[in-house]
DNA sequence: TGATGCATGTAATCCGTTACATGATTCA
DNA sequence: TGAATCATGTAACGGATTACATGCATCA
């Protein structure tokens, strides 16, 4: 499966027709946030040529006090398109973290950088909890959101919990070598 | 903190000197690998790049049966620019999953590839928790390296338990769907 | 004899991001 | 008045992957 922006396109819009820029909130916002980026620069470039590949119908719709906007929906062939494209085995995670690079070479930091930056990521992580939450009270077209969310929430919880404990040690540990 | 193949190179260099195909199979089997890509297309010019700074020295090592190799060290012009690079909080964690994707999109996939598709992530993540085990178990030069081990083994812990959670539901739904 | 591991490197290509361009409306 | 939200699009640029090129040793 090549998950680029064309396929996630198409994903997104087996919920509902959208335009480019609500697509790029959902994806910002929504249930694909937290495993997946797109920027409009290749969003909209995607879109067209989905369309014109009769993948996509488009719709302008005027609106008063905003710009127009061009709503896509998913065809059959779409759907079509979509499914084959989904239909092999799935490649492997792909994950990349400046953190875990940072505390790997926690040497060649400060114990205040390393607070600020497990900090920050305890952030993160409980940023994207809270947009999981959100996303499972709203509405959910689709039926794999469930699934999505409680992985994510595994996850991410399990991850919390060891930067706290992780946290808590550092804090000891600085706070005795400050007493030195 | 640009996280590029340079500050990898460097990062895993302050282990200890080693070729250019080593620090690949550093990243590919060591603690690196489950946060970290890089090639060879990569690497190798990097690495050139960087001795050319002088962040690296490098020194050819004749090999009996096998082919020479160009074994490179950091030197203390390079461990600044690592610390320089790494002074900067951490950009946010980029997670990209075939899998989730798949798994939101379950619509559109058949029981059957649904399964295998678990499995196979079943399959990796128990790779990677092998993985960790093993390297804390090797020698390990780097102080961080217990933190990393403990963050992963509990992300992925986590991950494999909801896993066989949702497996388990799959198969009961499937089975007793076969059986009407 | 054919795959795999060791070992290095380059060029083509891809896929995407960032920055730029444009413009109206609303809210502080 | 300046920032933020809504809205679409293009062009330049970057960073890495993939494929290719080369070659010897070992193991099945």
């Amino acid at each position: 499966m090549s998950m680029n922006v064309r396929t996630l396109c198409l994903g997104v819009l087996t919920a509902g027709e959208a335009s480019g820029y609500e697509i790029k909130k959902d994806i910002e916002e929504g249930m694909f946030s937290h495993f997946i980026d797109a920027s409009f620069g290749s969003i909209y470039p995607a879109l067209t040529q989905l369309a014109g590949e009769g993948l996509l119908t488009v719709r302008a719709e005027e609106q008063t006090g905003k710009p127009d906007k061009k709503v896509y929906a998913i065809t059959a062939k779409g759907r079509a398109a979509l499914a084959a494209s989904i239909a092999v085995l799935p490649a492997r995670d792909k994950y990349k973290s400046e953190f875990l690079f940072q505390m790997l070479l926690q040497e060649y930091l400060t114990p205040q950088m390393m607070l600020a930056a497990v900090d920050k990521q305890l952030n993160d992580l409980n940023g994207d909890l809270a947009r999981i939450a959100g996303c499972i009270c709203s509405e959910q077209p689709h039926k794999g959101a469930r699934f999505v969310a409680d992985y994510g929430e595994a996850v991410l919880t399990a991850a919390v919990n060891v930067l706290n404990e992780k946290k808590a040690e550092l804090l000891r540990l600085t706070t005795a070598q400050a007493a030195e």
